[in-house]
DNA sequence: CACCGTATCGCCATAATTGGGTATACGCAA
DNA sequence: TTGCGTATACCCAATTATGGCGATACGGTG
């Protein structure tokens, strides 16, 4: 597992650095104080982990994750920060990172940490984890939650995907009548009663 | 640290009871296969956390952890479920749940968790990190640039808020067939050929 | 200025889709 | 045994999708 490291902070660095070496499956391919040449640099050293210092010299962390988010998709970052700065936080991850630690975080989280990532997963602390949380809990109204069975949710995904009441049913193997009925019971429950309001909802309450 | 169990798989519940009794700082008040008498049980046992399955008998674990939060706030709960179903997870956050586990999450894990959501923060395995972060990073790819007129984004606004034609040729005072002619030359724009798709399309670019 | 393109607005007609009602049937779980 | 989920079916009215036709207005350009 091949590790790359950004932070300007040379003690914070070094310690990174060592938590890494000193890891028996991890490989720190490299090691930089800014972000400057950012692309040649992960196209040379073909990191699977980058940990990101949000708040580096040159573009900062935040843009810096974009890039790397946009250009090399397969490379997961996990950011790192002194402070819980909430809009950095979530600019960050809206930026593609998927991690976020502070940088009180001990060694083994940051090694757990790195592996999560790596794997495909998300880790972040928990007190950012309740940050994030916290962004949901605003969301009042979504609080209904709509029980819908498993083929219900199967239609209204391919009504969301525009498809008729006809393409559906041959899409799922039933006849028309079955996919009408179906809707209709969806419409009941979403407390709608048309195709676009259904839609609108399922989306928006992230039914799908 | 005080904890109560909710769950209805004997042998699951029985292994958190085991791993809950036999660490120090904690203690197992409750454990129960049902959500019945939810109210009095919180009130008699008075836990730090509770551990509530998603999928239990009774009223379910959303409305569960919904009536928790509402009533005693103080309360902590984690949620564990064995299948990663998306609209339940989001519902029970939204619903007021600080965890989320998945039920082949080791036991430490589950220890771990139970401390950071008693200590206010917030724990989810990594695959439902990955899930909620999923939730922030999908912006659109706007690869496409779509323009519309004013009118059209009315017009769309308006579909998507679930009018009929005729209910927005009146908002917008317009006839019928003009609002008819203004979504036929939304769709163009949009490549799509029904409304479904259209608010879908809507929604998922943030053109309204 | 006249011309062109675009956006806006209006209408007709037809065919397809949808929404709502009602009904039957089967298996399964409470 | 009752209720729920699933599947099927029919009917009917309303809505929607499509196509074509035409008019006005406005900004920029040759």
């Amino acid at each position: 597992m091949r590790i790359a490291v950004f932070e300007d902070n040379k003690k914070f660095r070094e310690s990174l650095e060592f938590i890494i070496v000193t890891t028996a499956d991890m490989e720190l391919c490299g090691s930089f104080e800014d972000t400057t040449r950012l692309q040649q640099r992960i196209t040379a050293l073909q990191p699977d982990v980058v940990l990101m210092d949000i708040n580096i010299p040159g573009k900062n962390g935040i843009e810096a994750v974009k890039e790397i988010h946009d250009h090399f998709p397969q490379v997961k970052v996990c950011m790192q920060t002194v402070f819980e700065e909430e809009d950095k936080v979530f600019a960050s991850l809206c930026a593609g990172a998927s991690g976020y630690i502070l940088k009180n975080t001990p060694p083994d989280k940051v090694l757990q940490a790195i592996r999560e990532v790596a794997e495909g997963g998300a880790f972040f602390t928990p007190s950012i984890a309740k940050k994030i949380l916290f962004n949901f809990q605003q969301q009042p109204e979504k609080a209904e939650y709509i029980r819908l069975t498993e083929k219900e949710k199967e239609v209204l995904k391919l009504l969301v995907d525009g498809l008729s009441y006809k393409m559906i049913a041959d899409k799922v193997n039933v006849s028309f009548h079955t996919i009408h009925s179906h809707i209709k019971n969806i419409y009941e429950k979403l407390h709608v009663n048309s195709k676009g309001e259904a839609v609108a909802k399922a989306i928006k309450n992230k039914l799908i």
